[in-house]
DNA sequence: CTAACTGCAAAAACTTTGCACTTTT
DNA sequence: AAAAGTGCAAAGTTTTTGCAGTTAG
């Protein structure tokens, strides 16, 4: 994980860069996506925010995610009931997810670039983001089955 | 793609089987799972049914897919809208899909064993089923941009 | 005949949108 | 002051659920 600080204020200079206003929510939605070791979701977010700006709404909460997934700072995580966010490592790489509990996990593995040619050539298709994702147990889940 | 009509057959015996009853509906539905060669989406498939079984309802297609997946004789494809279905590999395989038209093809490649449990022991997870998704242009939409 | 299935409508859950008001710049 | 952002409520999606009526076995 990069350090957060300096990720932190990375993205606010890419937003004041593109002339979008640092308002105090705002602010706090990308120094969390900047400081969380996890992926959070668009709803931990907001309920995380809220404890600082009661009047925050989800709203706000997807709109700033919108811009910052545009401006490809994000990387979002599309699973089957909501979407998780991750603003460390905004470039694709593999997550593990438990079924059980949906704790994430960044999984170590490298995407095979010579692959991915591969796969353009035989499928015709014009590859932009894999998206990996294993779907499993986590150790405290898997220690209770 | 194995033979549709083997296909078929298989996943109405193991209906039989397990005693769920024929409807026309249910054997419409897995005709079509059986017979599709590409990945249809709950709305097509319920699309589809319609033109036979007029009455047909939304609920009946879920209850019915969630069933065959029960039975691991769909592969359910999560995406950001819906899911789509695969019912000739029910194993899980790498789908390639275009973002601009949506349309799905699998992706030809095999997914190394000795990697998976390398992942498993450096995550502490247990890898149950991995969802590799490449999104990008199908040739058609490569042209165009 | 009876247990299972269908289909309707309502509910659930996440996300988006419209718009008046507020705030950043 | 002007443009952009917030927040509320309403609407939009996909999927699930409850239940009365229907049907396969």
């Amino acid at each position: 994980m990069t350090d957060p600080e300096a990720r932190f204020n990375e993205m606010l200079a890419l937003l004041k860069k593109r002339a979008f206003r640092l308002t105090p929510q705002r602010v706090e939605l990308v120094r969390l996506i900047a400081v969380s070791a996890g992926h959070p979701s668009a709803a931990q977010l907001y309920t995380k925010i809220q404890e600082k700006f009661p009047t925050m709404s989800q709203a706000t909460v997807y709109k700033t995610l919108a811009l910052l997934k545009e401006m490809n700072q994000v990387l979002e995580i599309n699973l089957r009931d909501d979407s998780h966010y991750d603003g460390n490592r905004p470039g694709a790489h593999p997550h593990i997810i438990c079924t059980k509990c949906n704790q994430i996990v960044d999984g170590e593995l490298e995407i095979d670039h010579s692959l991915l040619k591969k796969l353009e050539e035989t499928s015709g298709y014009q590859i932009v983001r894999p998206q990996i994702t294993f779907y499993g147990l986590c150790p405290n889940c898997k220690q209770k089955a």
